[in-house]
DNA sequence: AGTACTTCACTTTTACTCGG
DNA sequence: CCGAGTAAAAGTGAAGTACT
């Protein structure tokens, strides 16, 4: 027994009513007297009392939780835009009577680490799980197949091509920007983004280049952004060559670098060189000027996220759902 | 709206057997 | 009669069923 704290007995003797008629509360069951309701309530209240929810979960088969993944990065956990959906991801698993964990595991070592979200698939306290970017060959992904656990892939899947995916179009993305800026009256411009790598860069430099293709410009694709130093640095050479009139950058938070070199050459951001984004962050509005950036629809592909997992949680057989969402554009002072 | 009872999945305790 | 081995029982809290 827990010394510390109190079970549904407890409340029942002291509200003078029975188990029964507390669980019925505890259920919001419409068959309780408001009367009686109230009073089991205040004893509830009294007591602190609060569902055990290793009881429920052994009663229910069910941990009512969900794990989302991320990939640990070198420096930095999460990204700006992963930070962004994993508020939208837990207020949508609220709504759905969800918990929700974070978890930070690499591929690598996840399987040995016990403080990994692993764990808690492992040992049954978790029903679903949510992905963020599995790379190619990903074991998290293999091991959540083998363990029989629901899962949402989320950002860009390289992983294989058989699991629910929600992500953004990547290659539209990348053919938008160049189309906007060239629409602007840019006829010099770079893209400037992160590993060659990742698949969600490919696709993006591959949307540029076929723009590029369609119009007979030749601008030029710069993978390498690590962080906002590199794109700092980035920003600088391309100044320094004085070959570019607008940079198209994946990743509202590098922003900041590449707004940082261009003051620094004495240059105006909007006036003389033109900057877009990718990802609308919140920090892109408050930037001066304002960025102009590609949308993801965070928001939605959180809602639906969840909405595969739930979908997954009621049917028996697997169900494989792959959703690309279009980007829009954010228009506001930078380009 | 109460009673009595079952179920969930698993651990710990107890009760008992058997070889030496 | 000791210790090991094993089978069975008890216990955990919530929530539901069937009935009154």
């Amino acid at each position: 027994m827990n010394m510390n704290r109190f079970t549904i007995k407890d409340v029942a003797a002291k509200s003078g009513t029975s188990i029964r008629t507390v669980s019925r509360v505890l259920n919001s069951d419409p068959h309780v007297k408001k009367e009686t309701r109230d009073r089991v309530q205040a004893v509830i209240d009294e007591l602190g009392f609060k569902v055990n929810i290793a009881a429920r979960s052994l009663r229910d088969r069910k941990s009512n939780q969900i794990v989302v993944f991320a990939d640990r990065r070198k420096n930095a956990f999460l990204g700006g835009f992963h930070n962004e959906v994993v508020l939208e991801l837990h207020r949508e698993a609220k709504t759905q009577g969800y918990r929700m964990v974070v978890s930070v595991s690499s591929p690598e070592q996840f399987e040995e680490d016990e403080n990994d979200g692993f764990y808690l698939v492992q040992h049954g306290l978790c029903d679903a799980a949510i992905l963020f970017d599995p790379h190619e060959g990903d074991r998290r992904v293999q091991y959540l197949r083998e363990h029989r656990v629901p899962f949402v892939v989320l950002g860009q899947d390289k992983s294989s091509y058989q699991t629910s995916y929600v992500g953004l179009d990547n290659r539209a993305a990348g053919y938008m920007g160049a189309k906007y800026l060239h629409e602007k009256g840019h006829a010099a411009f770079a893209l400037i983004l992160g590993s060659e790598a990742s698949g969600v860069n490919q696709d993006r430099a591959e949307g540029f280049r076929r723009y590029q293709r369609e119009k007979g410009l030749d601008n030029q694709v710069l993978f390498g952004l690590t962080n906002i130093e590199s794109a700092y640095k980035k920003t600088q050479s391309l100044l320094e060559a004085k070959s570019v009139t607008a940079i198209f950058v994946s990743g509202d938070e590098r922003v900041v670098g590449v707004y940082r070199a261009i003051q620094e050459a004495g240059l105006q951001v909007g006036r003389d060189i033109g900057v877009l984004g990718v990802d609308d962050l919140e920090m892109g509005r408050f930037l001066l000027p304002a960025l102009t950036s590609l949308v993801q629809p965070k928001q939605e592909m959180s809602k639906l996220a969840l909405e595969l997992i739930m979908e997954q949680l009621q049917e028996e057989e697997r169900v494989v759902k792959r959703v690309l969402f279009v980007p829009t554009i954010a228009e506001r002072e930078s380009v």
